[in-house]
DNA sequence: ATAGTTTGTACTCGATACGCGTACTTTTTT
DNA sequence: AAAAAAGTACGCGTATCGAGTACAAACTAT
């Protein structure tokens, strides 16, 4: 059922204790969850969710969609998503288009910069 | 945990027993989820959201969008959301910003074309 | 190499609370 | 007014949650 939880903490390469104190539950406990054994209540599941940045439905496997949208979210952490989540013409942007806006931007502030605001 | 059961239901205009007949669970069980008294398993959990065409993340009030995000979106419908959704070095990207990197990323597919795939 | 630490896995145990049936009150229908 | 349905409340058996502990495997460091 939360088959995504293993995934999502070796990315970040924590422990399972890190991630478990990070929570503020035993090792143990957050051990069950991602192996299957055990369920965690709808707030756990609620941390759980926030910790990793993500929605519930991802961890429950309902939606491909890693990031909420609604939130704002640093692009950076849309670079590397499994599923592409931005489309220009119908056709995902890639890692690399990204990578090339986040740099087209930064020297675009930076000239508005040396102007002076205002 | 779960206050927005019971709108939900009611928007469709079912009784509780009606509602949990169609989730294979006793009434008094629904019941239980929508007062608060009882929160229903993971599965149950998904089950319900299946039943009211809604997400899970919606159910848990963590979300106020009512349905599904899409899978895929278009850039062009990200540009004028009133929350600014992608920052850059935590800044909001622009309407102004996006509109440029549409026409960056054109410019740059448009020049891998004319050489030619592979 | 080996002792010490950390990580992941497996198990027990007490306590929580899940899910059902049922009984009761309130509301709606005939 | 009687009957049916809807909503609410409670007791009970049992599943399972969560912590603790123990142990093997992997990693560090002396």
């Amino acid at each position: 059922m939360l088959d995504r939880l293993s995934e999502l903490r070796k990315e970040r390469k924590w422990s399972l204790q890190e991630t478990a104190d990070q929570l503020g539950i035993a090792k143990s406990t957050y051990a069950g969850y991602e192996s299957g054994y055990r369920e965690p209540s709808l707030l756990s599941l609620t941390q759980i969710a926030e910790l990793f940045e993500t929605t519930v439905d991802y961890l429950l496997g309902r939606t491909d969609e890693l990031h909420r949208m609604q939130k704002r979210v640093e692009i950076t952490t849309v670079i590397h998503t499994p599923t592409p989540s931005l489309l220009i013409d119908g056709e995902p942007v890639t890692a690399d288009e990204i990578i090339d806006f986040i740099a087209f931007i930064r020297s675009k502030r930076d000239l508005k910069l040396e102007k002076g605001p205002a």
